[in-house]
DNA sequence: GTAATATTGTACCGAACGGTCTATTATTAC
DNA sequence: GTAATAATAGACCGTTCGGTACAATATTAC
């Protein structure tokens, strides 16, 4: 792994425990020994750019842990083994690894517009991404279920974390299979 | 108001707005016009102290404000009027203000315990005060009900103040509609 | 080999961080 | 009135913040 990669993988990983604010790049350097020079070589415009480089990669390793967990499934199925994939990774980092994007959201609504932007531009991209599958799946209303699906998920996230408890996701499982019967 | 309820005020805003590590003590003391004696007279351990104040006041400003809008309805029109006065005051604020206990919730999960921890227990009250509302009403599966709306409101604040778009709460109705129907 | 470029290693910067300390001023109790 | 207490006003502390500067070292191109 490059310099580079190592820089944005542990801001990945800092940001979605912790947040932007609560990251300092010290720590970051430290954690990763690498001198302060490298970091404001690879990413002259520093914490920012960094940050955007690793709401990027955490995009990209989400959406194809997505598209792996879905491949050949229904939409159903697919959309079941989403919430199982979010699930075992809440528990695997002892309820520490939620969604990689929402913290930072959160924090940064009206400051940092350009982090601001990202964070849309990625829950966009997910939302877009689960609508053309479901499409495809000929679901009746893929868009809406999309979207009903990604803010339970959001949710149950939240609650899931903050509790030390993965039954919301049963439950977002549950409304899922209403919503599909109700159609 | 008092100099103590002004600066709890003011760190409920900017908890709600930006979260506990983006907020500085000297911010709040400049936007109150507060020495900083005096928040150290009235919140003796510092920031974590002021900050649970913080986030007790906004838990009490919230479930007064759920019990208000809820009196006298049933248990459908109330969760929708829930769902209206969190979507008029995410307008009403331009979209900065979300869940008053979302972000300081995910930031602080593994640091501040104490912060931690009174996330969960507000989170907790507000959904067992959900479930007694409807097990009042006669709902079928209360204890489910109320988290799955809590769940679907708490993502819906993130996704509507992300895009700047008030079209999940109408979602979140929706499906609490059908989850109803389909009991 | 050598010149050009990419990368690393650190010292240093001003500003802001949360917090302490103490003096002063209001307020209350008697 | 006066003593005790509550509250305010800031100066000050050490630390950390994100960022800059620049020399030293690898790496690449020829």
């Amino acid at each position: 792994m490059t310099t580079k990669e190592k820089l944005t993988e542990m801001m990945a990983y800092k940001l979605r425990t912790q947040g932007y604010y609560a990251t300092g790049i010290r720590e970051i350097l430290s954690e990763t020994d690498v001198p302060k020079g490298s970091l404001y070589h690879h990413f002259p415009l520093g914490k920012v750019d960094l940050a955007c480089a690793a709401l990027t990669r955490s995009d990209d390793k989400m959406i194809e842990k997505f598209r792996a967990s879905m491949k050949g499934k229904g939409a159903m199925e697919a959309l079941a083994s989403i919430v199982e994939v979010t699930k075992n990774e809440l528990l695997a980092s002892d309820f520490q690894e939620g969604c990689p994007i929402a913290t930072v959201a959160l924090e940064v609504s009206h400051s940092e517009i350009e982090l601001s932007k990202l964070t849309a531009t990625i829950y966009e991209r997910w939302e877009n991404g689960l609508t053309d599958f479901l499409t495809r799946r000929k679901v009746p209303d893929p868009r809406l279920l999309a979207a009903s699906f990604l803010m339970q998920l959001e949710g149950a996230i939240i609650l899931s974390k903050v509790h030390r408890n993965l039954y919301y996701f049963d439950l977002l499982i549950q409304n899922i299979h209403n919503l599909a019967k109700h159609e």
